[in-house]
DNA sequence: ACACGGATACTA
DNA sequence: AGTATCCGTGTC
């Protein structure tokens, strides 16, 4: 993998990145930028779900989540939809001490300002506009923004095609917190986030 | 605080 | 077919 390579017009991140465990890919992801399409922005908050031994994860209670897993490679998008109302985008991480993925929340936004502010005021009942902050301030939102829907589950997130992940340009200092919404292993702080990034969708409790 | 809403995986 | 659950969001 190209990990440590810091010359000037960056690639994406290889499939290699992904062929590592969660909590290490979940932490790494931080900082990094997220292009989808000409939209896109700085990953600001992730979580990270294991295949085994994890009862928040898909993999403990669906069939179809272990199968995702069987067949497809590390950096397959994993998309599907919560509570019958949001798309949620999670990458595919395979190959290393143990497989899971990692769950997208938020992002600072950088580019395609305008088209993202576009797809999530379609379908918005309330008139008015969405702050710069409010934008992908949430893993819903953020896939409403990027315009993620189950069309991209199972896409591959290392082929390019206008879709793919740079790394940040300089060292990113990052915080961990307890994972958010859910109801089992809620106690593991695989919740990772920039630190002091104000586009987060929950902040850290104090004291990390 | 609560409604919204659909895919998945159970029970029969 | 019917029911329970679910890694949210916006409005009530």
């Amino acid at each position: 993998m190209k990990r440590g390579a810091p010359e000037p017009g960056a690639s994406f991140l290889a499939r290699g990145f992904f062929e590592r465990d969660p909590l290490t890919c979940a932490r790494e992801l931080i900082g990094c930028e997220l292009v989808w399409n000409g939209a896109g922005g700085r990953v600001v908050e992730v979580e990270a779900y294991a295949a085994k031994g994890d009862e928040a994860s898909h993999t403990f209670v669906r069939p179809t989540a272990r199968k995702f897993i069987a067949e497809h490679e590390a950096g397959a998008a994993y998309v599907y939809m919560n509570y019958g109302v949001h798309w949620l985008l999670n990458v595919l991480v395979k190959g290393g001490a143990v497989n899971g993925f990692v769950l997208f929340r938020a992002l600072e936004p950088t580019r395609g300002l305008r088209e993202m502010e576009r797809r999530r005021l379609e379908g918005a009942r309330s008139a008015l506009g969405y702050s710069l902050h409010g934008l992908c301030s949430g893993p819903g939102k953020m896939a409403q923004a990027l315009g993620v829907d189950g069309r991209d589950h199972g896409r591959d997130l290392c082929a390019g095609g206008g879709i793919g992940f740079l790394p940040p340009a300089s060292p990113v200092a990052v915080e961990r917190d307890i994972r958010i919404g859910i109801s089992k292993a809620a106690h593991l702080k695989w919740r990772f986030l920039a630190k002091g990034s104000e586009f987060v969708s929950v902040r850290p409790r104090k004291k990390t």
